[in-house]
DNA sequence: ATGAAAGCGCTAACAA
DNA sequence: TTGTTAGCGCTTTCAT
């Protein structure tokens, strides 16, 4: 192990005093190119590394933000994830993960964000925040920016849910179908609900009344429900219904999408033949099996967080906005025309 | 925002030493119960935080894991980084991201873990290790562990390619199939060109002949050609061979049997009807299409990697180790025995 | 058992 | 332009 060196042995070396050893590591305008150039060959040369801690201690920043992420069984948040994590790269923050497994870890994890000087922000993903923590949120004064989830004094970023679904239902109703079920996850997340109702207002403003039967959750509740079991448990129930089970089918998300197309297959239906679909999402697996689904820009949800995070950074006067984003259909294979026994 | 409280600020809450207050907070032996009392209750009373960039300025190390992993358009990785966020987590580590687009990209992470101070371990995912570095690292005196790659001198968690590659062609060959396609990645990744190796073998230690046409890559090189498309591109090579196309395959991912898959149902094959195939990884998706394929437990891999890491921290002197999970295969609906036509 | 004091390695204000 | 010095908030020796 070498021996540890500091801004002194540069200083030393160099013949300098420490304090322009770091104006030039900190490119300050006040030194001659000559002293400058001496210094930085002798960084150069013994290989110097900065102190991060010690930096971060001295400048009161730590250059850091951390991601509080239910922990990503779901692709969902890989995807947004992968936007978060390359934007602040390419910002020059670091990234600090953690990844919460139920909402009773998240006070915990904030506890850990909330550590004077430890960083300069927050992404919170997905969950509801917990009342407690944002009067600490303001007594520490970090910036917080949250990511499809709401909170109306935070900035957030998030998708038009209702749009959406109101979009994903509206298409199926222009393929001649009336009768549409719905596989939702727990309406205890918001965007569960969001989603019912855009369902319910595309099948009310068509005319069609909404009827509660129609929509089904499965018993997994793993990640609110949004798992591949809820969706294979809600459709066999609609299974069930026999001749009264309806042939169109708007899902809340792609995974649970997948395991109903499951439990049509095992039962004999074919998608889109006997059943159409659309799902929410667009994860990567939407497009490996053709379905047709509601895209949410997650990359750029990602990315757009963490730029707002650090604008707030720069400015912390900065208003509160919601940037919401529109959920685009992406048609591929799940879907075809009613037939035209009439409705 | 609250004015920053200190230890010094709870010293004089507390009417004592900074010293004092410091040994309570790390649970140091020497203080009296009721002074012990008397400080725990000032901290709890005045909400006290340690500042962590201090702490670790002072105590000389980091609480910090860095990851440096190829970012994560690959599901075989996020798994992988489940298990280490939580083993990280329960051990009171810190866990810090670094993704890496490509292998150039590799040196300037590695350059940001090295500082000194910054991370007491590093964990590094599947690419080659760049040779310039592993001096450095030495030289920092900075414990590594690869995941899912190899290095003599370091300590590694892998997965036995070679004997799953050889289990699942032996699978294959158990059902009654001589003419065995193989779909591989790049021979740059080490886990393809040892893929390849165990596929080779099981067909030879059969008395099969090796066929070099019988094995092939697709063309789309991102993730080294760990990825869909190139498992299509490969698919469809296979089907322009006509009557000559092997009726079973080995696919070194399971991301490249889907492309596959998809590729032959286009042309109008059946899976398992026309055409077996095993792949490799058993990603979630594996389990939702129904293939057949080799698992590697890769939540565990993670899992076991941090486990040793720290068992390095605590004692440098260990001896290093390779640990090798061996695949195991995973049976559901991709293959089927041959048909009896003589081969 | 406890307080005082000396670092940890850096930044930034202050003189010169 | 440059060197010196005083923090940043904590841990850890060293006296007491």
């Amino acid at each position: 192990m070498t021996p540890k060196i500091t801004i002194y042995e540069i200083a030393k070396a160099a013949g300098v005093g420490i304090g322009t050893v770091s104006r030039v590591l900190n490119n300050h305008p006040n030194v001659t190119p000559e002293t400058r150039a001496k210094v930085k060959e002798v960084v150069m040369r013994m290989h110097y590394q900065p102190h991060t801690y010690a930096q971060r201690l001295a400048r009161r920043h730590s250059q850091t933000i951390s991601a509080i992420i239910p922990f990503f069984t779901n692709y969902f948040f890989v995807e947004i994830l992968r936007g978060v994590q390359e934007e602040i790269t390419s910002l020059g923050y670091d990234l600090m993960l953690f990844g919460v497994n139920n909402i009773s870890q998240v006070e915990s994890k904030f506890a850990l964000s909330l550590q004077r000087g430890r960083v300069d922000g927050i992404l919170f993903f997905s969950m509801k925040l917990p009342d407690r923590i944002v009067p600490r949120l303001r007594e520490a004064g970090i910036p917080v920016v949250l990511i499809d989830s709401y909170y109306p004094k935070l900035d957030s970023i998030s998708v038009a849910n209702i749009d959406g679904a109101y979009d994903a239902t509206n298409y199926l109703i222009n393929l001649g179908y009336q009768r549409i079920g719905m596989i939702n996850a727990l309406l205890m997340s918001a965007p569960a609900a969001e989603r019912l109702q855009g369902y319910r207002r595309a099948l009310e403003s068509n005319g069609i009344r909404y009827a509660a039967d129609l929509v089904k959750t499965g018993v997994n509740t793993k990640q609110d429900g949004f798992n591949r079991e809820a969706g294979y448990e809600a459709m066999m129930e609609f299974i069930k219904m026999g001749a009264e089970m309806p042939e169109a089918f708007f899902v809340s998300s792609d995974i649970q999408a997948l395991g109903a197309i499951a439990a049509l297959l095992e039962n004999g239906f074919r998608v889109p033949e006997d059943v159409s679909m659309v799902g929410f999402d667009d994860i990567e697996l939407a497009s490996h099996v053709g379905l047709t689904t509601m895209r949410q820009p997650m990359y750029q949800m990602g990315q757009m967080a963490v730029e707002r995070l650090a604008a707030r950074l720069s400015d912390p006067g900065l208003e509160v906005i919601h940037k919401t984003f529109l959920p685009e259909l992406v048609v591929r294979g799940t879907c075809r025309r009613a037939k035209v026994s009439a409705g």
